[in-house]
DNA sequence: GCTAAATGTTGAT
DNA sequence: TCAACCTTTAGCT
């Protein structure tokens, strides 16, 4: 059993809902976090669909939670944990139903098991649309996003700007089973190192020893040297977004 | 101590 | 195309 609590009242029917009720499963679908619960009473189960958008945070642990301060979306307690829920983009209750609409605008999860690249194949080969904005697109891909799209299309030396039905089959087979590993490990870590060891500097080839400054090729490094070749990383807005990239190891 | 930008999406214009 | 959502952090002063 939880106690559900929050700071915003347009939150309050949906605590009202969980509170009392059981938290019985979790999904995730892209950047598409469901929690199921079955309320308390004869009420049918609920999905309570979470997506983080670009600072909300699930805040978990177990003991006394922190006090909580600022916008406070929701707060689950029992006796083996508690979970804060701020900033989220989208934290609503929905049904089965509810639950599949939502999951039926999304492409393949790199990250579920037992997906493969091959319906994402199907669009990114028929598309005159750019490789940069098709990764970031969720209906082609679902969970991919700034970072992984610039990183994911250095290491296989992409050029962002190639339309999707110029890539070919042994490329995006090639990055779809890369990203798979990428962000499983990700998952694991709990963050996004892209580099290989061969490509940090001497010291920082482990795990253990990687720093933010070595994690990444070309993500958020505009002007740095390029660790490949050491031209400079350019910058350009593609889907509203920071696009970053090599002009050399990247011009096809 | 202040400002801008950021792993993102939605809804209004 | 832009503002809003609302938090954290990096990079200034």
């Amino acid at each position: 059993m939880v106690r559900a609590s929050a700071v915003q009242d347009k939150f309050a029917a949906g605590v009202a809902m969980l509170d009392g009720g059981t938290v019985t499963g979790t999904d995730a679908w892209g950047k598409h976090l469901f929690v199921h619960a079955a309320p308390a009473g004869a009420r049918p189960p609920v999905w309570l669909h979470v997506h983080l958008g670009l600072y909300g945070k699930f805040l978990h642990g177990t003991g006394t939670p922190a006090a909580p301060w600022g916008q406070l979306r929701l707060r689950l307690e029992s006796e083996r944990g508690w979970a804060d829920l701020r900033g989220a983009t989208a934290s609503e209750l929905l049904d089965e139903e509810g639950r599949l609409r939502v999951i039926s605008r999304l492409g393949a999860d790199p990250l579920r098991r037992g997906t493969d690249g091959e319906e994402p194949w199907t669009r990114i080969s028929r598309s005159r649309t750019s490789v940069g904005a098709l990764l970031m697109d969720q209906s082609v891909v679902a969970g991919v996003g700034n970072v992984y799209r610039a990183e994911i299309l250095f290491r296989h030396g992409v050029d962002p700007f190639r339309p999707g039905r110029d890539l070919t089959a042994r490329e995006w087979t090639a990055m779809w089973s890369d990203l798979r590993v990428l962000m499983r490990a990700g998952v694991r870590s709990g963050k996004i190192v892209t580099t290989r060891p061969e490509d940090r500097p001497r010291g920082r080839r482990t795990a253990s020893t990687v720093r933010r400054e070595d994690s990444h090729y070309v993500y958020r490094r505009t002007g740095e040297p390029c660790r490949v070749c050491g031209t400079p990383v350019r910058t350009a807005e593609m889907v509203a977004r920071n696009l970053y990239w090599c002009p050399r190891c990247q011009a096809s």
